[in-house]
DNA sequence: ACTAATTAAATATCTAGTTAGTTAATAACG
DNA sequence: CGTTATTAACTAACTAGATATTTAATTAGT
């Protein structure tokens, strides 16, 4: 009883998993097919329901792994030993990590956003508070040595991911753009925006933009 | 021929537009259901592909009226005459006007920017990239006036935008957050928010935040 | 009288989820 | 070791419900 899962069956789960999140990514969670989804993981569609329970419930697992990801990489980033300073460029870095790692992150972010977090289940929306409410420790440790000014955690947060959400997932349409010929439409890499938006953020902490 | 059409029927398409629009925001294209929008207008279903030729017109036309409303507010900033400073606040100040003047423009704007602009025809794309052109203009010129340093259009843009839509997005999802007792997820008025980005925007055009 | 505005009902297609059955790996047993 | 029983892994075909779009007929303004 309660055999170990055959490696050909692991394999068929992230075969399934990583053609839905591409799916769920490109078109959302109405718009996304299951027939589709098998079709990419070159599997019959009944294993979509073999290995998840609904198109729902395979979504939600999408979104929970996104989640928890950076919610267990940042808090690593807070509890390290270094200066409130490199704990905001860390947390920045970790985010942007996790998301470069999952190509799907950006759109279904972004949709996500869009919808209020509809689809997420009570223990996934805890692990998003959870990364705003590190955020504020770390404010707060900064404002306590004496470097950095109080700020709103939420407002500091939305200054971090919008725009590196909005630059991720606009990468590829502003590369075609380029290529098209659009100046001001630059392709700018992910290290550049990453870096900016430490720079941006640490000014808001630092208190130099007011 | 060519009569005039009847202000009932004036009435009636813009009930249609707006419902639509609501259902496209809370929905996306995809999961925005034509009888629902039909039902929310108090009106046949038959009447959308009367007033409109089908759902994806009627998105499109959505998507027209944004980006449009925009395109042509920034340009009227960019021709203004006062400080590239001056300017660029209300570029911002633009945005969020247009943006609040449409509850469905922040979800609509995020779920097209994780699409990719799918759903944009040549045309409205067009205004979209004019806005960003618009803002380097604004950039240049206080290069030229010696008060901005160089900066990439695109970076600058995706810097404000990004942040605004999300604040303007999330809003009321925050609210009720902050009525269920979570601290740190603040409700931030939108003022708070264009301020915000305003100084942000400009301390990075004036090379405050290297 | 003319036609813009509107409706109810039909159509045609799509799609999430189910079912009933097949294949093949493996564990247990003689 | 080889055979068989068990069940995980997999498939093809079906079902039931939804949904965008059309059609044909009706109402009402000018």
């Amino acid at each position: 009883m309660a055999r170990p899962p055959r490696s050909a069956s692991v394999d068929s789960r992230r075969r399934l998993f990583e053609a839905a999140a591409a799916e769920f990514a490109a078109r959302g969670y109405a718009g996304a097919n299951v027939d589709r989804i098998a079709r990419a993981a070159r599997l019959n569609k009944a294993m979509i329901y073999y290995h998840f329970k609904s198109k729902a419930a395979l979504y939600r697992e999408i979104l929970r792994d996104m989640f928890t990801a950076v919610g267990t990489r940042v808090a690593d980033v807070a509890a390290a030993s270094c200066t409130p300073e490199d704990k905001v460029r860390a947390f920045v870095e970790a985010i942007a990590a996790e998301a470069e790692a999952r190509p799907h992150f950006p759109p279904i972010w972004l949709r996500e956003i869009a919808e209020g977090g509809g689809h997420l289940d009570a223990a996934t929306l805890n692990y998003a508070r959870a990364v705003v409410a590190t955020l504020g420790r770390i404010i707060e440790e900064g404002c306590r040595a004496g470097r950095f000014k109080p700020a709103q955690p939420m407002l500091v947060h939305g200054g971090i991911i919008a725009p590196l959400m909005f630059f991720l997932a606009t990468a590829r349409v502003r590369r075609k753009m380029q290529r098209a010929g659009a100046a001001g439409v630059a392709d700018i890499p992910p290290k550049v925006v990453v870096a900016h938006i430490q720079r941006l953020t640490l000014a808001v902490l630092e208190g130099r933009i007011a």
